[in-house]
DNA sequence: ATGGCAGTTCCTAACTGA
């Protein structure tokens, strides 16, 4: 089974794009998508129910958003960290669509977008750590209630280690990069994840997301903030995990490019 | 770096993103 995900900064800007992207890459079996900024009544759903795929959304307007495109029915599909961790707990993230998740072929896929967090010290910042603080609650009581698999992938909007950045002097103070992000995330992990890119790919210079400006992308000035994380079983079995370069490269990219697993 | 790019809406200005 190979599981994809991509940010794609407004599926409605990029849905000839996706579909391109489908065409060319049939043996995706799973598409995790990231920002897509709409609610989900304007969702573009007939052109990908027309290529076949099964549609779970959860968008707002203009901002976040998540979906994910199945070959296949997923079940037991969840919204927001609520369902999982309950009301009191999810009240103050869930007003933001960033949590999918849905099971298939007894893998539990979770497709996140992890807030910015903006700038060091900002409330939104605050507020990326917190939600990381969720998160780990509602991936911990997953593990709980159905100790099945889990693939969680997305936009973590962290790199996790310096050589996930094209240059990472200084970085230190940078949203993304801050040591507070990183402990925040790497808590996450403790539960039992391991990024599967990292297994097949140990050194330096594999970027997921390149700025728009300065030409960020022409001088491969990125960052690895896309990831799949594996509960142990599934990352033994995992067998390939890949960053697609070809979509950043066209006319009005998203400034993010999909990353695949195979497992 | 008041920078710069791109997307959205309360749409030609202001916001959010990363």
């Amino acid at each position: 089974m190979k599981v994809a995900t991509w940010n794609v900064n407004s599926i409605r800007t990029r849905q000839e794009q996706v579909i391109g992207w489908l065409k060319n890459n049939p043996t995706v079996d799973v598409l995790c998508l990231q920002e897509t900024k709409v609610v989900d009544k304007d969702f573009p759903k007939t052109p990908f129910e027309e290529l076949n795929y099964h549609l779970y959304i959860s968008g707002q307007k203009a901002y976040n958003g998540v979906a994910i495109f199945s070959r296949k029915p997923m079940e037991e599909i969840n919204i927001g960290f609520a369902p999982i961790v309950g009301n009191d707990l999810a009240a103050d993230f869930d007003a933001q669509k960033r949590v999918i998740s849905g099971t298939i072929d007894n893998i539990r896929i979770v497709n996140l977008y992890v807030p910015n967090g903006s700038a060091i010290g900002s409330d939104k910042y605050e507020y990326k750590l917190k939600w990381f603080q969720v998160l780990r609650a509602y991936l911990a009581k997953l593990l709980e209630r159905s100790p099945s698999d889990l693939c969680v992938c997305g936009d973590f909007n962290v790199a996790l280690e310096d050589k996930d950045i094209y240059n990472p002097k200084g970085k230190e103070k940078h949203v993304m990069a801050s040591p507070a992000e990183r402990e925040a995330l790497k808590d996450v992990l403790t539960i039992g994840l391991k990024d599967v890119f990292r297994k097949f790919n140990p050194e330096g210079g594999h970027y997921s997301w390149w700025d728009y400006r300065h030409s960020g992308f022409a001088k491969n000035r990125g960052w690895r903030i896309d990831h799949h994380y594996l509960t142990p079983e599934l990352f033994d079995r995992a067998l390939s995990c890949q960053i697609d370069l070809e979509p950043r490269k066209l006319e009005r990219p998203s400034d993010h490019t999909p990353v695949i697993v195979e497992f």
